[in-house]
DNA sequence: ATGAGAATGAGAATCATTCCTAGATTAGCA
DNA sequence: TGCTAATCTAGGAATGATTCTCATTCTCAT
């Protein structure tokens, strides 16, 4: 997996660093998009680091920075890598999980928003879907 | 419409004082979530009074909180007010507007939410969609 | 091995948001 | 209408997340 990342970045020049891997790894392994904090805890970087190689994996596309309802940011990786899938975020600590939608699902979605999009005369570049649940700890 | 607000502040026992009320006017008068400065510039109040005015709106259930895709706040009536919509976001500036789907096509919407969320056991309190294009300022 | 360009770490700077306090407003009541 | 107690506001200080800066370190092509 992490190869199209590797190439992907080396088509734009940009390195694949250490600093950059771990974060892709850390990303890799979790089930949702994560906060700065959250992400410190794996990875023991300085945050001014872990900050910046977001920022650069950002530009180059390969992560996405997600806010859920309260306001924090948590990164994930783009959907080319992780496919499109949408999110579960808990209304209680805000905690977001992934929710992939089956195929046949997301086509009545896409029907559903390019319906809603016509009417009012706009091209549609993207869509999400948030369903807010509360979790168990937040009960 | 300010009427039933008034009734459903002072059953809570909050003021509904002239800070308040212009906050609420500025939000009725507008077609989408607002940030903060965007507020400001409608209604030459500090900062301060801005943020504990929408604070305690929203505790009251008359506003909540909107994170668009740029990280921005930006505030809205609540939906016992403004009806059920949805976002229409542009990738480009991070403007917003709302976005109101036919009771038909909500309801296609819900029948998806429900049985995704049911697929991993979840009970669904809310559901939020958002659609992505370009504004014509950012083209 | 060397040099140029890029990346990193540590801390300072910035920006949005929250907190605090003294003074102003308000509702309820005489 | 005037008084009182409680609530609200303005303004600035404090906080917390994010971004910037710059000196040092690393990488890659020679």
């Amino acid at each position: 997996m992490t190869e199209p990342i590797a190439r992907h970045l080396e088509a734009r020049g940009i390195r694949y660093t250490r600093a950059r891997r771990a974060v892709v790894e850390a990303l890799e392994a979790v089930d949702g998009p994560k906060s700065v904090s959250e992400l410190g805890d794996r990875l023991a970087v300085p945050q001014s680091s872990l900050y910046r190689s977001l920022a650069v994996l950002g530009d180059a596309g390969v992560v996405v920075a997600h806010h859920g309802p309260d306001g924090t940011t948590r990164f994930e990786l783009a959907e080319w890598i992780r496919g499109h899938h949408h999110h579960l975020v808990c209304a209680g600590c805000g905690a977001v999980r992934d929710l992939a939608l089956t195929a046949e699902e997301e086509e009545r979605l896409q029907e559903l928003v390019t319906e809603a999009a016509g009417r009012v005369d706009v091209e549609v570049e993207d869509h999400a879907l948030e369903i807010v649940h509360r979790c168990e700890e937040c009960r």
